[in-house]
DNA sequence: CATCACGCTGTTTTT
DNA sequence: CAGCGTGATG
């Protein structure tokens, strides 16, 4: 086999130390932008060209991209057959090895993942079957009872233990909610159902107590990498310690400053007790930094040098020159989106393109109001993070039809396959479900129950329909047309946007068209779905400009980056910030997001539009940048204000509204083909603004307005006196009625 | 029994 | 605003 490549001139010593130590076990601690990616990259041809077969390589990666990329780039460097090693994340390999062993831990091979959503509808049934008593009205929400058991799991504590800690609120329901998760977890290991946390749970159970599975994986996986080990939690530290438990060939490669996802158990302490778990691990360090320029790293290594916890080093560069991050104080939401597309549009005209661009958000409602400012001046983007394209009812609703073909006792999907069929709900669902499986019927049999207020019409072609799906050897494809057929009258009726949804279900036909088998489509659409609108409705040689939150945008980088930054300062409650460590958190969730920009960093501060408007009445405006950004030396970054930067670049925001838009006509939810923003379409549906011409509203921006005109029940259009235009807006988030 | 209007509450990130 | 519970209506 021929080595055409020098590691050594391609790689700096660490690196190249990294990818040539092969054996035993090494941790690898990799700054941002070191070449981590690279590294393993390497270290992948380097094992290839040691005549390692690719199948006997292991990539664990924490997000589901990354393992793909990385073997894309392996497969250029060295050799196709680089493809095949084996790569993905926890989950997905835990599903892969249950799906053949899944007896050895008590389930039968066919059982079916849950989502989160659909862990939260059970979780709700059993609180309705259980009688809980509620007692007072502050019961936790299902999806805090769905994050209270997750979390327990995920940090192995019970749920007493975690109560006590964070959920100091429930206390109370100590006893109620210990009776869920039995009744909970009984309901799962009834109907063979995992959520994620069984996959881990159940790996680790199989791992641990049998010998022959550990040999087999140990046999076949005798190079073990695990990349962002920094974000594992402790259960998948033991997996990773009962899979290289054979050979000792363990890489883990991971940034404890990196380490934001403590919210799901992670734990980058992880990091730093590998070396006494695997005894005479080499320990690496990876230090410089390719990517950004010296003024970024500035402000990066001055924000970690604040944290009380840390473990790391500074990170250098070779790449002097380039401005100071900018750090810009917006005051207001609406502020803020005119700022960051003005800037964008400047960077336009001068040569840069979309797709070197990023914005970049905590969370996935950061955006919303820039959304709506990039649709009006048609700048296309795309969003990663928050919405989930597969969780969108119209396509729960069209998977959950074919979830009932692979398990026919799937009463989550029966029940929600029901209860479309008009006159049936709740009760009347559970109903046919229970005389389904009292009298072994076979979903063709359904319009067989012969109950009270029974629809026949409907149940006979629900019953068409499960014979059709029930076809020997029929494709994925085929079913997912034939329920696509079956769903488009109810989709007509129960969404007034069918058209953006039907192309949506066209979208899922042909992605099913892809697989082979039915279970893997539907296994794929719940560990590994779309990440974004990208995913299913751009092409690769689109251009556009990247939105994402801090989570989703990890290994990625772009030349210019903004940043929105919404503080712990503006939460009045803040009682999620008040621990230590949730502002440590916050403080690596920034350092994640400054250490994506190569060249250019601008920090944006929407001060007030984090709260709703009767909190802000309630608490008054709180401006000022949260502590830790205020403690920042003056030397690593500029301040300005948006108003300053207009000036000096020439855009002044007033004016750019009146030349691009004159008097904003263009509804915001005209989008341009590639930006659909999320949950415009299933948050406006239906409801009403209340808003009617001549209501007085206030707009934190503009200042005190009157309803000139109404649009429909989301838009309104506005005459603001103190800008003297009128300008078209919409729901109480932005505008306050007086 | 299904559906609808109304009122209340409120952190977020992902496999 | 959304999601949820409640009580009224069909």
């Amino acid at each position: 086999m021929s080595n055409l490549i020098n590691y050594e001139e391609a790689l700096n010593p660490s690196q190249y130390e990294a990818v040539t130590s092969l054996d035993g076990p090494v941790l690898v601690i990799a700054g941002a932008g070191s070449g981590k990616t690279r590294t393993l990259v390497y270290r992948v041809a380097r094992l290839f060209d040691e005549g390692v077969p690719p199948e006997n390589i292991l990539l664990l990666t924490f997000t589901r991209k990354a393992a793909g990329e990385m073997l894309e780039r392996a497969a250029g460097l060295a050799d196709d057959r680089c493809r095949h090693v084996s790569g993905g994340t926890f989950h997905s390999l835990a599903h892969q090895v249950l799906r053949s062993k899944a007896e050895l831990v008590g389930y039968d091979r066919t059982f079916t993942i849950l989502d989160r959503q659909d862990m939260e509808e059970i979780i709700q049934s059993v609180v309705q079957d259980a009688q809980i008593e509620k007692k007072a009205i502050r019961f936790p929400k299902r999806a805090t009872l769905a994050t209270i058991l997750s979390k327990a799991v995920n940090l192995e504590v019970p749920i007493e233990a975690l109560m006590r800690e964070e959920f100091v609120q429930f206390l109370e329901y100590i006893p109620q909610i210990g009776k869920i998760a039995l009744a909970y977890r009984e309901y799962k290991k009834t109907n063979q159902l995992m959520d994620y946390d069984d996959l881990l749970i159940s790996f680790r159970q199989l791992l641990s107590d049998n010998e022959a599975v550990r040999a087999e994986l140990g046999e076949r996986y005798r190079y073990i990498m695990v990349d962002e080990y920094q974000d594992t939690n402790g259960i998948q530290a033991d997996i990773v310690r009962w899979l290289s438990s054979s050979r000792g060939n363990i890489m883990v490669v991971g940034d404890d400053s990196q380490s934001i996802y403590s919210f799901r158990g992670a734990n980058y302490r992880n990091m730093f007790e590998f070396p006494r778990l695997f005894p005479g691990a080499k320990i690496i360090k990876l230090e410089q930094n390719y990517r950004s320029t010296q003024p970024i790293l500035a402000l990066t290594n001055a924000i970690m040098d604040q944290a009380v916890e840390k473990f790391t080093k500074c990170l250098f560069t070779k790449r002097q020159g380039g401005q100071k991050p900018q750090v810009i104080d917006v005051k207001t939401d609406p502020e803020q989106a005119l700022f960051i597309s003005g800037r964008i549009r400047e960077l336009l005209n001068q040569g840069l393109s979309l797709k070197d661009m990023a914005v970049l958000f905590r969370a996935a409602h950061h955006s919303f109001e820039l959304e709506m400012e990039l649709a009006r001046q048609n700048i296309p983007f795309v969003k990663f993070g928050g919405f989930k394209f597969m969780e969108s009812a119209h396509i729960k609703d069209v998977l959950a039809h074919l979830r009932i073909i692979v398990n026919r006792n799937d009463n989550l999907s029966w029940g929600r396959v029901l209860r479309l069929i008009q006159k049936i709900g709740p009760r009347k669902s559970q109903a046919i479900i229970d005389w389904m499986r009292k009298e072994g019927r076979m979903p063709w049999q359904i319009h067989e129950w012969t109950g009270a207020g029974k629809n026949d019409e409907a149940l006979k072609s629900l019953s068409d329909l499960m014979k059709g799906l029930s076809k020997e050897n029929i494709t994925p494809r085929e079913a997912v047309d034939l329920v696509n057929r079956y769903y488009d009258p109810m989709l007509k009726e129960n969404f007034d946007n069918f058209p953006k949804r039907q192309k949506d279900l066209e979208q899922i036909a042909s992605m099913a068209g892809r697989y082979k088998k039915l279970r893997s489509f539907l296994d794929d659409m719940v560990l590994e779905p779309p990440t974004s609108n990208a995913d299913v409705t751009m092409d690769p040689g689109d251009n556009y400009l990247t939105l994402s939150t801090v989570h989703s945008s990890k290994g990625l980088e772009w030349p210019v980056v903004f940043i929105i930054w919404v503080m712990e300062g503006c939460f009045p409650s803040a009682k999620s910030y008040s621990s230590q460590a949730d502002l440590e958190e916050e403080r690596r969730l920034l350092y994640v997001a400054s250490t994506r920009a190569k060249d250019s960093l601008t920090l944006c501060y929407p001060g007030q539009e984090e709260l709703p408007m009767w909190q802000l009445a309630e608490t008054g405006y709180r401006n000022g940048l949260s502590s830790f950004i205020k403690a920042l030396p003056g030397e690593v970054m500029e301040f300005a204000s948006p108003r300053s930067a207009f000036k000096r670049t020439g855009y002044p925001f007033q004016v750019q509204r009146e030349t691009v838009n004159g008097r904003v006509t263009a509804s915001p939810f005209v989008f341009s083909k590639n930006a659909v923003p999320r949950n415009f379409d299933e948050s406006m549906q239906g409801k009403s603004s209340g808003l009617r011409p001549g209501d007085r509203v206030r707009h934190p921006a503009f200042g005190r307005g009157v309803v000139s005109k109404f649009i429909d029940g989301t838009k309104v259009e506005v005459l603001f006196k103190d800008v003297g235009r009128k300008l078209l807006h919409l729901e109480h988030t932005t505008l306050e009625k007086m």
